[in-house]
DNA sequence: AAGTGATTGAAACGACCGTTTGGAACGAGT
DNA sequence: ACTCGTTCCAAACGGTCGTTTCAATCACTT
């Protein structure tokens, strides 16, 4: 930990401690943590068994060292600082061009898988995903919301927030049973861009905010 | 995790295969396939270990029969009929008020559980619940998008339909994140009613339908 | 009462699980 | 040379898993 500083890598064969995370992050994200095995885990790595009792104590730790790299690692992306005079139609509207497309075409895709399994079913490590990366998100939405509608009921900035967010997270968490009902390739015609302009669309007309003059028939 | 409460199912004393499939739906719910046990499975039916290898076979087809028991079960709540010249509308509306408060408090939280973890983290059962009970929905639904957007190219069709699901499938899905970010009290204020104007109005908006409700412009 | 097929019971099977052990290999400091 | 701390490995540990076995029990016909 002392002298972890510009050491050079050989990039071919990391340190065993990032591989097992690497391959952690794959196994976790697909089979779930019940479904996944240590072993299974190390072989992917080329790490011994006793490699995770090593690195990490024992498969739970592990488990939680994954689920906050990977959200650490995906935190990255952030909303480009804004003037503050700026109209909460434009927040929105750069909120959802930032996060549609990191949900439709992640730059991690199992780092994210993993997070939000980890969401969905929440275990020992939601509670710091939540505090440190889903919760600011969430108040900065409400914030925009509570701009847009300022008489709104408590009860409706939340309810609009999560009509709102929820139409991002629809082509992560439901991309497996959308290509069942309509198939592969029609889920693939569309296109990270179709879904930020079609989202940001419906959103400002919903929220009777007119949509940049983009419309094409009225 | 000491999940071993043995408490036998109560009612009377159905045939022991239905109670391993009561069983079986509460435990693969809350655990999952991977997460359950048998053994946990035939303490809480009260039914010997080798009942299920009696009456099922082995544990997969257990799940895909509690599966398709859940879905069947759940798929008896329909549209009601209407006459042919109802406009697109009163169809959305009316498809929007009978899913919502199935998803918000379901006659069966067990069996939407279990059929929601089926369809995020698609297994064998899969196939069947889409078929029989998804995909006509989905296809329901695609023919009002249609007929309010007629000129709308396919991929938008689609886009416009996830926008409006993916609304009512939230508060299934992620109940249990939005718990911890606001809080379950501040989730509990919101009722089942709430959310059924709520996206009733938000969708027909977003829609360029004007909502029967007034605007809070009062 | 005897027989018969369906159902249940207690116990055990082999396989895999997560975890641990004791030591081998390696490098750095004295 | 030696020690010492770190990292890795092969093997095995106890436990739980899903599954199977086989005898006991029940419901019902003859």
């Amino acid at each position: 930990m002392s002298t972890d500083d510009q050491t050079p890598v050989h990039d071919a064969e990391p340190d065993a401690r990032h591989r097992l995370l690497a391959a952690a992050q794959e196994v976790f994200a697909d089979f779930g943590y019940e479904g996944a095995s240590v072993r299974q885990i190390c072989t992917r790595a080329g790490v011994n068994i006793a490699g995770v009792n090593y690195h990490f104590g024992d498969k739970e730790r592990l488990y939680i060292e994954t689920v906050k790299q990977a959200h650490g690692c995906m935190a990255k992306q952030d909303i480009p600082e804004l003037p503050p005079g700026t109209p909460a139609s434009v927040r929105l509207e750069l909120f959802l061009r930032a996060i549609v497309p990191e949900m439709h075409a992640p730059a991690s895709p199992s780092a994210l898988k993993l997070v939000m399994r980890e969401l969905v079913h929440p275990g020992k490590a939601a509670g710091v995903v939540v505090e440190e990366f889903i919760r600011p998100m969430a108040f900065d939405l409400l914030a925009i919301v509570r701009e847009i509608l300022p008489d709104a009921s408590e009860e409706k900035l939340l309810m609009t927030g999560f009509s709102i967010i929820s139409q991002c997270l629809y082509y992560r968490q439901n991309r497996p049973v959308s290509e069942l009902i309509f198939g592969k390739e029609r889920l693939e015609a569309i296109d990270s861009d179709m879904v930020s302009d079609h989202i940001v669309e419906f959103v400002l007309r919903a929220l009777n905010l007119v949509p940049p003059t983009r419309t094409e028939g009225a």
